[in-house]
RNA sequence: GCGCCUGUAGCUCAGUGGAUAGAGCGUCGGACUCCGGAUCCGAAUGUGGAGGUUCGAGUCCUCUCAGGCGCGCCA
């Protein structure tokens, strides 16, 4: 049990008894929060409870927290000291005793420090990025990688069962337009006069593929339909794609075709268990699927007056069949421009009788680049757009997948290259890898002078108050994972990840670790392997390097 | 016009309805002959606006102003 669900169920504990004792009435379930201080003063952790209780009965919070206090129902070595303060709160200090149980846990659990079990192997689905197959992964789609990949890393932590899934949407009229592209840019390769269709895909990477096409085949394939270049296009664009996202440390465990899902029925039958269902009806020629009936604004069209399938035809089908394979919660994260579609999907999703509430949606804000205080334009259809790997390779992969996550998911990004870049010296990615690079080098260089790390030094040594606010902090990794779990929202570990390695410098710079005091040096070691860590587990959460030397 | 998101320090942004709103960058001034100076210490500047809810609001509600995105038988 971590400290604040020591703490949590002490307090349960000790209303129950107040309440059976008649010190208070009793107020039902309460919604128990426990606080980080902003203030050293205030300890390490506080509560509110009082407030809630008297609330409820309509008393002062002051002598509820008096009451609490008076009738705790103390665990054996958890806090050393407890206190009222500004009226109500209720304020805790963490005993020593709890505090270097921390330490040796670290130190046995090692890589597995941070997890918890909060998901009880409930299988998750997260969808991310998926962008179409017709050109390269651009900045934006970066953040997405970032985010659902860290996503993914957090919620296997914390006991999901997680599968990342690609989504290649390699049917519609789109394809069309990117074979009929190659097909004018492989006929212009040929010394033909032929034009791009109206609607084209403009970029030079067109070129490059027509290129490899023409030095692989030669002239051979002149006379070929749109389809055979729909289907080199594609390959190679998805074969660039999987590329970049391993360049930036991605590797997924599913890639999902569209096509497949035509190709096998399944949307013929999805389609036909909506008509029975009786939420369908024709119109103007076309087949409608009554999402009104769900909330949503208007009906929408799954079959058009051509013929064609509509995308949201096949995204039903895809949603169903994953449910059917067994997941229990399907994440889709995507972009922000996608939000308006969310409310058709659940109700498509709902007429179908599957539980909407397991579906969730996650948006990713857009990203705008700056370089020289200017807007980097990125518009794709010029061709003009900064790629992922050109990304990657101007400011590294860490710094990269740093800056994406560092920000909340619904604020938009903007990504200064300069600051990413020139100034990487005071980026903040450094700060953190530093501590980790420093770690080592201590116990690397106490080992040379014959301090290992002991399993029987005496703790009790650490007594400074900067030791003691360190371990805290270390403590409440556990914590901070789940509440980015529970909330979808990685972010929050790059804050931890500074404040922790503020810490630790500020430590570091005024104590010394290996002095002539061997126990004290053996203790300190103690915690200075607890440092590297917890900082290498959650770097590596974040999809970034833990490197021992910088 | 309607819907979603965002307005917090000079800039980029954190901030479970809780106590004196925090980081990084930038600016200015300092630090051990020492385990890594990619470090540390110090200084300054504040919630777009108006109401409301309550013991308490950056956080919730209403209105308003400003910016982004979306409102296809595109994907």
């Amino acid at each position: 049990m971590s400290i604040n669900e020591e703490i949590i169920s002490m307090l349960k504990k000790t209303v129950l008894s107040a309440t059976t004792t008649g010190r208070i009435p009793d107020v039902g379930l309460l919604d128990i929060q426990i606080d980080y201080p902003k203030r050293q003063e205030y300890g390490n952790l506080s509560t509110n409870i009082a407030f809630l209780i008297a609330k409820k009965i309509s008393t002062s919070p002051y002598l509820v927290a008096q009451i609490i206090i008076e009738s705790m129902e103390k665990i054996e070595g958890l806090i050393s000291r407890v206190e009222i303060a500004g009226g109500g709160f209720i304020n805790f200090w963490v005993s020593k005793e709890r505090l270097y149980k921390v330490l040796k846990e670290i130190e046995e659990t090692n890589e597995s420090y941070g997890t918890s079990n909060i998901g009880q192997g409930e299988k998750v689905l997260i969808d991310f990025v998926s962008a179409n197959p017709t050109g390269p992964l651009h900045v934006g789609h970066g953040r997405g990688a970032d985010y659902g990949d860290i996503l993914a890393n957090i919620l296997a932590f914390c006991g999901y069962k997680v599968t990342r899934e690609y989504y290649i949407n390699d049917v519609g009229t789109q394809m069309r337009t990117l074979g009929e592209s190659l097909k004018a840019r492989y006929l212009q390769l040929l010394g033909q006069d032929v034009q791009l269709p109206e609607n084209g895909y403009k970029g030079e990477y067109m070129v490059e593929i027509a290129r490899t096409l023409h030095r692989q085949e030669r002239d051979t394939c002149r006379n070929e339909e749109v389809g055979f270049f729909t289907n080199f296009a594609k390959e190679s664009i998805l074969e660039d794609i999987r590329k970049t996202l391993i360049d930036f440390g991605i590797q997924y465990d599913s890639w999902f075709s569209e096509k497949e899902l035509y190709d096998s029925n399944q949307v013929d039958e999805v389609i036909d268990s909506l008509k029975k269902l009786g939420f369908t009806y024709e119109s103007e020629g076309a087949l409608w699927l009554k999402t009104t009936a769900f909330g949503d604004e208007k009906d929408r069209v799954l079959i058009r007056q051509n013929g064609e399938y509509t995308y949201f035809a096949g995204d039903i089908a895809y949603h169903k069949n994953k449910y059917d394979r067994g997941y229990d919660v399907l994440i889709n994260a995507w972009g922000t421009d996608h939000h308006g579609y969310i409310k058709r999907l659940e109700a498509a999703m709902s007429a179908l009788g599957y539980p909407a509430n397991n579906l969730v949606f996650l948006l990713c804000q857009l990203v705008s680049l700056i370089r020289d205080n200017q807007p980097v334009s990125m518009s794709t259809r010029a061709g003009e757009f900064v790629t992922l790997s050109e990304l990657i390779k101007e400011v590294g992969q860490d710094v990269a997948r740093f800056f994406f996550v560092m920000r909340k998911m619904n604020s938009h990004l903007e990504f200064d290259l300069n600051l990413a870049k020139q100034s990487s010296k005071e980026n903040p990615v450094y700060y953190i890898q530093y501590v980790h690079a420093r770690t080592c080098s201590i116990l690397s260089r106490a080992k040379e002078k014959g301090l290992s790390l002991n399993q029987t030094a005496d703790l009790n040594l650490l007594k400074l108050d900067e030791e003691l606010a360190l371990i805290f902090k270390l403590a409440s990794l556990p914590q901070e994972i789940i509440n980015c779990a529970r909330f979808y929202e990685p972010h929050g570990l790059t804050a931890y990840l500074i404040e922790l390695a503020g810490i630790f410098h500020n430590y570091y710079q005024h104590h010394r670790v290996i002095s002539a005091n061997k126990e004290l040096s053996q203790a300190r070691l103690v915690l200075v392997n607890a440092v590297r860590i917890v900082i290498r587990n959650t770097l590596t959460l974040l999809g970034l390097t833990a490197p021992q030397r910088m």
